[in-house]
DNA sequence: CACTTGACCTGTCCGC
DNA sequence: TGCGGACAGGTCAAGT
C-alpha cells in the first residue's frame, strides 16, 4: 500500500535513474491503466526524455522535457520497477533476480528507453493508472488542487494540522487522517502508527481533540513518517522501490499488523476493529476512547 | 454540505 | 484437494 514514505522512496529511486532517457516506445497491457492517445504517445512520448520525477501526495509525476508529464498513482498494489543493461545495481541485489522476470502477468505498462533499459509498471489488482497529460495542467487536475498539506514539509506546524482538522469536526480522527484532502500522504499504516504514538483512540471525535493531543499526534505523523522514509517505506505483501527493493519499517512497527501480539508501552494485547471501513490497529489501553459526560 | 458506504480488482487465506 | 467467501485498502461515485 504505497502511501507518502513509499511513494517518496519510489520517486527519489526513479529521479537517479531515468533523467536523460529518452522514451523509444510505450507498450500498454491493460487499456485502463494508461491514458493518452495513440496519437497523444506518439507525438509527446515517443522521442522525449526524462526531465525530472517529483511527486504530490501519493502520486508521482515524470516531467518530459516537452512540456509534457507521466501522472502516475500506484494505489494499492503499484510498483514502477526499472531495469538498465547499463546500469548495475551490485552483486546480490534484488534487481538481479528480477532480470528476465519481468514483464510478468502483472505488468500493465512498459516503458522503453533508447538505451534498452525499460519501466515497468506492475499492478496487481489494477486500481492503479497513468495518465499522460500537458505539464502545465497537472497543477490543475482536480484531485491535486483538493490535496492537503504535505506532512514533511516545514511549514507543516501542529497549528496547520489543527486547521485542516477544521473541516472534518464530525467525523473520527482515524477517517480525518485518511482524508487526503485534511493531510496529503497518510494510508492506514501511518494512520494507526501515528495514533498509537499519540495515545489517541481511532474513533475520537475530531471535535473532542484537545490541543496537546494534536500537538502529540502531529509529532508523531512526522517522526512515524520520517522513520518509515529512512527505511525506504512498508512492505507488506507488494511494494518495492524503483530497484525492486522492499522496505522495512514494518519491523518498527508498533501497532500495525500487529494484533494478538502485545503493546511495546504498556504490555496489554494489540486488537483490531473496524474503523472508517478500515482494518485499525490499536492498543485498547494507551489509546482509550473518552465518552463525554453531561455533568450536572 | 458533511459524512458513510460500495465499487473498482486480484491474490491469499480460512473454514468446510 | 477444492470451493466459497472474507479480506486486503486508495480513491471516487453514489448514497444517507
Amino acid at each position: 500500500m504505497p502511501e507518502l514514505p513509499e511513494v517518496e522512496t519510489v520517486r527519489s529511486g526513479l529521479d537517479r535513474l531515468l533523467p536523460g532517457l529518452i522514451v523509444k516506445s510505450v507498450t500498454c497491457q491493460n487499456p485502463k491503466s494508461f491514458s493518452g492517445s495513440a496519437a497523444d504517445v506518439k507525438q509527446f512520448l515517443t522521442g522525449a526524455a526524462v526531465s525530472k520525477v517529483n511527486r504530490r501526495a501519493k502520486v508521482l509525476m515524470i516531467e518530459l522535457s516537452n512540456q509534457h508529464t507521466l501522472v502516475i498513482h500506484l494505489k494499492m498494489t503499484g510498483q514502477l520497477v526499472f531495469q538498465s543493461t547499463n546500469v548495475r545495481f551490485g552483486a546480490g541485489h534484488p534487481n538481479d533476480s528480477l532480470v528476465g522476470q519481468l514483464p510478468d502477468k502483472s505488468t500493465r505498462v512498459t516503458l522503453e528507453f533508447a538505451d534498452g533499459s525499460r519501466l515497468f509498471f506492475n499492478d496487481q489488482r489494477k486500481f492503479g493508472w497513468i495518465r499522460l497529460l500537458p505539464t502545465a495542467e497537472v497543477p490543475g487536475m482536480a484531485f491535486i488542487q483538493k490535496l492537503g498539506p504535505e506532512p514533511l514539509e516545514s511549514q507543516f506546524t501542529w497549528q496547520v494540522l489543527k486547521d485542516r482538522l477544521h473541516r472534518r469536526l464530525k467525523t473520527n480522527i482515524k477517517a480525518a487522517l485518511l482524508d487526503q484532502t485534511v493531510i496529503a500522504g497518510v494510508g492506514n499504516i501511518y494512520a494507526d502508527e501515528s495514533l498509537w504514538g499519540a495515545k489517541i483512540h481511532p474513533q475520537t471525535r475530531v471535535q473532542q481533540l484537545s490541543t496537546p493531543q494534536i500537538k502529540a499526534l502531529h509529532d508523531a505523523l512526522v517522526s512515524v513518517l520520517r522513520l518509515s522514509l529512512q527505511q525506504g517505506g512498508s512492505t507488506d505483501r507488494n511494494y518495492v522501490d524503483a530497484e525492486g527493493r522492499k522496505g522495512s519499517y514494518l519491523s518498527f512497527a508498533k501497532v500495525f499488523r500487529r494484533e494478538g501480539q502485545t503493546c511495546p508501552r504498556c504490555g496489554t494485547t494489540i486488537v483490531k476493529i473496524r474503523v472508517a471501513g478500515r482494518g485499525t490497529h490499536l492498543c485498547p489501553h494507551c489509546q482509550r476512547l473518552h465518552i463525554p459526560r453531561i455533568v450536572s
